[in-house]
RNA sequence: GCGGGCGUGGCGGAAUCGGUAGACGCUGGAGACUUAAAAUCUUCUGCCCUUGGCGUGCGGGUUCGAGUCCCGCCGCCCGCACCA
């Protein structure tokens, strides 16, 4: 008799059975192959939603798939447990950020649990525990010591709202990631890590990383921003001297002016003494920050008065070149000053036309070499140099080269007066945040010793419980007992560093420490390279830049202080689609969420509301769904199967009832067949299906690809198809077998509903320690092919041919359809292309 | 502006190499079962002027053959932001 699968009955017991046997806790010492599935472990920001769900799933398949096929798998959890958003709830709720955050954590931990991932919980680990931070602070002295870290008085990114400075990263468009303040200057003391000393294998790494997303790749390479060029010295006519970068050294005899940055201390200096000037830079400041104010702000400058002469005007009369302040010159994006060549850049070619300074093509354009452009856009592509003395029938390349060679000759008379050189856009990471719940930099100031490191003895440095935040600012600079400590060296009064580290310090290692956990330091070196790299990491694209950028330099400077033999901690990365939702809204503009609106009604008023586009789940437009009542409701399995379905999965995800349902229904038909052929007692035990165990085999090697690949939608299109025959198909012992394997094969999707039908089965052991069914490659293959017959390239018949049939035949077999006759109208073709076993084409 | 991606039925999407476009799912139609409904099952579901013709954003091209390759457009999405 037909049962329901009782999901909710099903998913309790299973995941108690897998909880108490530790099914999934990882051996460092086994013998299998050892692989590394990792998703981005989450903030505890108080409950899952359904981008987590669904970051989860598709790691959890992944991982259960892999222990199948024999591998060793870890698949750990953590959680990313310092931040501001703990601060933030701290002054609004009067909790602490550590209760609140840990209750969070219990929270969120029982709702994955009820998803019933695959999940090693022994290797558990929160960021804000002193037993992962103290860890962190001593890998900080170890970079400290070896010179990555240093201290520098900088402006700094102040966030006015959230009281904190942040990285240039974390400003977008002028203003706070999280806040959206419009952030100021300031100038404070801040540690910095030396992320560019690495900046050449960071971007030479990115080659190692083809299972990457190119997409990825780019954007850390544009990040890093490496450009090679010319950094030489004008003279200019008050006897001072400019210093300028170029890329374009080739195009030297181009060049009319030199314009440098309003906050250059050319500039400052001339606006000092002339009122004019002074205005003018006081412009460029109020200037726009924004995408759009960027791109329609015109290019303005004011003539300083000042020439700068020529480096080669002495032995080619190239002549002086006025002095501009300019507002698209950048103070901190190479030496804050530039030439400009207007024929061969754009915004000089703005600035030119503007100010009517000559514009002279060195660089031809195809076939026109002339010195007068006259162009109506400047010409930034290759060519031949022109009009430019030495230089004249160089390709751009080699005039690059010689200019710099020129410059750097230190025989030439008044020696070298430039060098080649290389900028880089990346800039050192700023760590230090003037925040509370973050890991405490473990480094104490004494006014006779300076900096002085926290002796390894005394780590960790704990935060204080005892702190309030009812004034805004770090409450660990004003805590009266915490912050005062005797010197390490000397013994006399000193003060701890109140500041914490940049969270993505935390997510930093994280993955190594999930590797291995031993008490007295950070991680075992052998344990953690027979896990690492991580073979797998899952998760948003948010994450493109910063976190994986900063976890590969981590990673990159733990080799550099001889802890760990690894260069790239992420072998494979995959970028997951969001979820997304309609919107509404209700006639007085309110955003509504899913569950107030029925039938294109606000279900309180009856009014009819807007549906808006389809958008990302977020909690200012209110379409979320929460996964929790969902589960509840339809089960673990279904949303599981849900995740999986339809969309690809780096793409988004768009959620809806129906999709739900339809999950809900699969797994309720799938447990349908599977029930019915298990529990019944006289199972026939002859009569072979040949079809369908052929098509048992081509779908277990199609759904092993498809999860590897993980095109999770493609595997569930495969298990749909082999349900449907087995459905379809007579009782033999054949049906019996497909039913077992559609059950090991669905198991990595639907868990639960795969341990009930084992365990019904009487197989024995939980499928989750099952292994993946082999495939028999002889079963693969076809004896009979289906043949398309086109005529001039159109399908006119399709025939059923043996596999392998000779080329002659499979001519004479399609000449003698009677479609093809017909459309041939009795006339011979005049030519026949045959591809075995697929196609024949005949061309009338 | 620069860089990248995408564009296939009513919808999400398949189509590994240039070789039968639309697998699979959703929605919808018809039918079976039922007193009835739900559930379930069967079946149909790209468009049209249906022995056939047209169809993968638009216009060209290469090819026996193009969703796939090339050239030129259009639209949408993402990233970066005056980077010298």
């Amino acid at each position: 008799m037909a049962s329901r699968f009782n999901a909710l009955k099903a998913d309790a017991h299973w995941q108690k059975i897998w909880d108490e046997a530790r099914t999934f806790a990882a051996d460092d010492h086994s013998a299998r192959p050892k692989t590394y599935v990792l998703e981005m472990f989450p903030y505890p920001s108080g409950k899952i939603h359904m981008g987590h769900v669904r970051n989860y799933t598709m790691g959890d398949v992944l991982a259960r798939h892999r222990r199948m096929t024999g591998h060793e798998v870890l698949h750990p959890m953590g959680w990313d447990a310092f931040g501001m958003p703990a601060e933030n709830a701290a002054m609004e709720k009067g909790v602490h950020p550590g209760a609140w955050t840990r209750q969070n954590i219990a929270t969120m931990k029982a709702q994955l649990k009820r998803l019933g991932f695959a999940l090693d919980w022994t290797r558990e680990l929160a960021t804000c525990d002193a037993s992962y931070y103290g860890h962190e602070q001593a890998l900080f002295l170890d970079f400290y010591r070896s010179g990555l870290v240093y201290r520098k008085e900088s402006a700094v990114n102040w966030d006015p709202v959230d009281m904190t400075v942040l990285a240039n990263e974390q400003v977008i468009d002028g203003r706070g990631w999280r806040s959206g303040a419009l952030v100021e200057k300031r100038k404070l003391s801040q540690w910095f890590l030396k992320i560019t000393q690495f900046a050449d294998e960071l971007l030479d790494g990115l080659g190692t990383l083809d299972q990457w997303p190119d997409k990825v790749r780019l954007m850390q390479e544009n990040w890093i921003g490496k450009s090679q060029g010319l950094q030489f010295r004008f003279a200019l006519s008050d006897g001072g001297s400019v210093e300028v970068f170029t890329t374009r050294p080739d195009t030297m005899f181009g060049a009319s002016f030199v314009a440098v940055a309003a906050d250059h201390p050319i500039a400052q200096a001339i606006a000092a003494a002339n009122p004019a000037a002074a205005a003018f830079v006081e412009q460029c400041k109020q200037g726009g920050t924004t995408a759009a104010e960027l791109e329609t702000q015109e290019k303005l400058g004011f003539d300083t008065g000042l020439t700068a002469a020529h480096p080669f005007g002495q032995e080619t009369g190239a002549g002086d070149l006025p002095v501009f302040i300019a507002n698209f010159v950048l103070m901190d994006y190479g030496t804050g000053a530039v030439f400009g060549v207007p024929a061969h850049d754009q915004r000089d070619f703005d600035f030119a036309t503007k100010y009517a300074l000559p514009i002279r093509r060195v660089v031809s354009e195809g076939d026109k070499t002339a010195p007068d452009f006259g162009e109506s856009e400047a010409w930034t592509g290759a060519g031949t140099l022109v009009n430019s003395h030495f230089l004249d029938g160089m390709d751009v390349v080699d005039a690059k080269r010689e200019v710099i060679r020129r410059a750097e000759d230190a025989t030439q008379p008044g020696g070298s007066w430039g060098h080649g050189t290389t900028v880089w856009r990346l800039r050192d990471w700023g760590v230090s945040r003037q925040r509370y719940w973050g890991t405490p930099i473990p480094i104490i100031h004494c006014a006779t010793c300076g900096e002085v490191p926290v002796p390894r003895e005394q780590l960790p440095v704990e935060l204080p419980e005892d702190v309030t935040f009812d004034i805004p600012g770090n409450p660990l600079d004003r805590h009266p007992t915490w912050k005062h400590v005797a010197c390490p060296s000397c013994g006399a009064a000193a003060v701890r560093d109140t500041d914490t580290l940049d969270t993505f310090a935390d997510s930093s290692w994280y993955f190594i420490r999930f590797a291995s956990q031993p008490e007295d330091r950070a991680f075992d070196r052998a344990v953690a390279e027979s896990w690492l790299p991580v073979g797998q990491y899952i998760g948003g694209v948010e994450h493109a830049i910063l976190h994986l950028l900063y976890a590969r330099f981590w990673t990159r400077a733990l080799r550099h202080v001889g802890l760990i033999d690894l260069a790239e901690p992420f072998t494979g990365l995959f970028t997951q689609g969001m979820v997304t939702h309609e919107t509404y809204k209700a006639a007085d503009g309110r955003w509504l969420s899913p569950e107030d609106v029925r039938d294109g009604k606000e279900i309180a008023s009856g009014s009819p509301v807007t549906v808006g586009r389809v958008e990302k789940m977020s909690k200012s437009k209110k379409n979320t769904v929460d996964p929790e009542p969902i589960v509840d409701q339809y089960g673990a399995d279904a949303v599981r199967w849900f995740m999986l379905s339809d969309s690809p999965p780096e793409r988004d995800l768009e959620w809806s009832e129906n999709g739900i349902e339809g999950a809900w229904r699969f797994v309720q038909r799938l447990w349908r067949l599977v029930d019915a052929e298990l529990s019944s007692e006289a199972a026939p035990v002859t009569g072979d299906d040949i079809a369908l165990r052929k098509l048992v085999h081509r779908t277990t090697a199609a759904v092993h690809a498809a999860v590897e690949g993980l095109q999770f939608n493609k595997a569930v299109a495969a298990l749909y198809a082999l349900t449907s025959a087995i459905e379809k198909a007579p009782a033999s012992a054949e049906r019996r077998t497909a039913v077992r394997t559609l059950v090991l094969l669905s198991a990595p999707m639907v868990p639960h509903l795969a341990e009930e039908a084992w365990a019904l089965a009487g197989e024995g052991g939980l499928i989750a320690n099952a292994a993946w069914p082999t495939v028999d490659d002889a079963m693969l293959i076809d004896d009979e092919v289906t043949v398309a017959i086109q005529v001039n390239g159109k399908l006119r018949d399709t025939l059923t041919l043996a596999k392998g049939l000779p080329r002659e035949e499979v001519e004479a077999a399609a000449l003698a359809s009677e479609k093809i006759v017909r459309a041939l109208d009795g006339k011979p073709p005049r030519k026949v292309i045959v591809v075995p076993d697929r196609l024949v084409n005949l061309v009338a």
